[in-house]
DNA sequence: ATAAATGATACCAATATGGTGTCTTTTGTC
DNA sequence: GACAAAAGACACCATATTGGTATCATTTAT
C-alpha cells in the first residue's frame, strides 16, 4: 500500500529542483541528468504540469520550464490530486450503492476525521520544504 | 487515489457481521445474504482472514466462521496490511536506490512524521467501532 | 535552414484489482 | 455408509492502473 505513485514522486522532486533555478528556466535535459529519471516519462510528468498551470513553459532553443506558482504554494495534496485523482481514503460503496448504515456508523465516521486531518496535513507540505532539505 | 481496497472494505463489514454473531459460527451464505457480496471473492477474503488466525473455521454441516480474537482487537490497519501488504506512504527510491537526501531532506521528514501518526490512528479503530455504530 | 526545445498523443508491458470456478476435504445427519 | 453442507486450496481471468516509450508536430533562437 502506498500512498504515493512513481509520478507524483518523480514531479515533487523535479519541482524542487526547479523551484532551486529560481527565474532560469530548466530543460527536460538538464533534469534528467541531476534527477536520473526516464526522459519520456519526465517529459510526460512536465506536461502535465505545465497544462495544469503550475510550470511556465517556454518552447525553442533556450527554452525550458520554470514555476508559474510559488514554492510554497505548491502542495503534495495537490499532486497526489493531478497525478493520482481525487483524494478519498474510503469509497465504502457496494454494488455501486452506499452502506446502508453509512450515516450512523461509527467506523465510517473515524476514517471521515482522519481523511480531514490527512488531508490538511497534506496540504501543509510543499515544495518550500524541499528547498529547505537542500540547503 | 484511495486507501482501502474493496476487499479490504468488505474484509471489514464482514468481520462486523461475524463480531455481532458473538460465539455463533456464521457461514458464507448467511454473510452474501446481509452483505450483498459476490460468494467467491468473499470465501476467498474469509480464507484469508482464517489463514491469518483472525477467524476460526469449522467444516462440515453446521460449520462456519467465528472471531479468533476479540473484535476490539482488530483494527482497521492491520486489515490493510493484510490485504494491501505493507504500509508506506512513500517509497521514494528511483531505479532502485534511495533518494541520496533522504537523510536531509525537510519533505521526507514531514512525510514520514505524518505517515508515523496516521499509522497510530489506523491502529486505534477497530472492529469495535462497528458494532457501536450498529447499535 | 537548422537545431534545440516543448506539445500532443498513441502505444505498450507489467502489475494490481476484483473477481470466478473447480476440485478436495471435513463433518454432521439420516 | 451415503449424502449434503460446509470450508480449503488453488488456478484462472477480465479490467484498470502504473510506469514507461516512441513518434510526429510546433515553436523559436541562432
Ligand atoms: S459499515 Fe458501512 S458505513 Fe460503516
Ligand atoms: S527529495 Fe528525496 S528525500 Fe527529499
Amino acid at each position: 500500500m502506498k500512498l504515493l505513485t512513481r509520478d507524483t514522486d518523480y514531479a515533487v522532486r523535479t519541482l524542487g529542483c526547479i523551484a532551486a533555478a529560481k527565474e532560469n528556466t530548466v530543460t527536460v535535459t538538464d533534469l534528467i541528468k541531476k534527477l536520473n529519471m526516464p526522459k519520456s516519462f519526465l517529459r510526460k510528468i512536465l506536461q502535465m504540469l505545465s497544462n495544469k498551470k503550475l510550470l511556465k513553459s517556454f518552447k525553442g532553443t533556450g527554452g525550458g520550464f520554470s514555476l508559474a506558482v510559488k514554492p510554497e504554494e505548491i502542495t503534495i495534496f495537490s499532486m497526489i490530486e493531478i497525478f493520482q485523482g481525487p483524494f478519498q481514503l474510503m469509497e465504502h460503496v457496494f454494488r455501486g450503492k452506499a452502506c446502508p448504515e453509512i450515516k450512523t456508523c461509527s467506523l465510517k465516521e473515524k476514517m471521515d476525521r482522519i481523511e480531514e486531518e490527512l488531508i490538511i496535513k497534506l496540504k501543509s507540505i510543499t515544495i518550500m520544504d524541499l528547498l529547505k532539505g537542500q540547503k
